[in-house]
DNA sequence: TTAAAATTACGAAAATCTTCGTAATTTATT
DNA sequence: AATAAATTACGAAGATTTTCGTAATTTTAA
């Protein structure tokens, strides 16, 4: 029914962000576009990096087109290209696929049962349900 | 408030499985003990992997306490040394962290909004919300 | 009992990831 | 202008992953 698992899969995915490269990600999706300087500042918060490093795996997401630069300055500024909805999706895609044999619901219930979501999350995730049902019925 | 995401985090996860080792749990979670030959079978049903490619992942995820095996038979006999519920687990609690900023709920949501749940599975997820409502109400 | 077949053990190559040092370049300071 | 400071460019080391070839071992078959 859903379909299963390939190694295959793995190889085509639209967008396969190294765990570093996803710490960058989150960096510049939070605080806009940003010089070396500052990713690497906000890093260095959570955990001791090299300047040298994080400017290296930021010209690296650049070459893979995860990243734009505007190098008018002497320090260049860098911006995410992707949308944070698209690599989201697209690791979605994968761990279902590969940790829940393509089950999403079995996901989301994990989900839901080990980590607290606020009331207002549950309601806002019960609507969904609620609109996704009347879809499929056709009711609207 | 939710904990934020630090790489430290990747490298103090409990269960991080790669790619082909995961397809390899895959296969063991479902059609439980197997033998290298009866796992590396399976994987080839959906793309060409060596046998001695699959051996190597096989002792390597068993050096890892990953697997066991039976060494009693010639063909050892390997089997899950880990639950896909601890794994999931790991996994899950990794990507909500790297990929959704800690938003469980926004991570629910995406997958929701674009992979199909079964209205029967919809129906197991709504009442597991009930249930986590009630129990966040003290009414239980 | 040899020869063939299957399996395990071992090592290593290629790819990617993470890290950083050093050199070159550009800007700012004295 | 000369020196210091900051930034980019480049290269490479060490770790992990994925892949498989070859050798050694064990079982099966001729």
């Amino acid at each position: 029914m859903s379909p299963i698992f390939t190694y295959e899969t793995f190889r085509t995915m639209k967008f396969k962000p190294s765990d570093s490269e996803l710490e960058i990600m989150q960096v510049l999706w939070e605080k806009g576009p940003l010089t070396v300087r500052e990713v690497n500042d906000q890093l260095n918060r959570q955990r001791r990096v090299g300047y040298t490093t994080t400017l290296k795996i930021m010209q690296i997401m650049t070459d893979k087109k995860m990243l734009t630069r505007d190098t008018e300055q002497r320090s260049h500024i860098y911006a995410p290209a992707v949308k944070p909805e698209e690599v989201q999706s697209s690791i979605l895609d994968h761990v279902i696929r590969t940790a829940f044999m393509g089950k999403t619901s079995s996901m989301v219930l994990r989900a839901l049962g080990q980590h607290k979501a606020s009331n207002a999350e549950l309601e806002e995730i019960k609507m969904l349900i609620e609109k996704i049902e009347k879809r499929d019925h056709g009711d609207i």
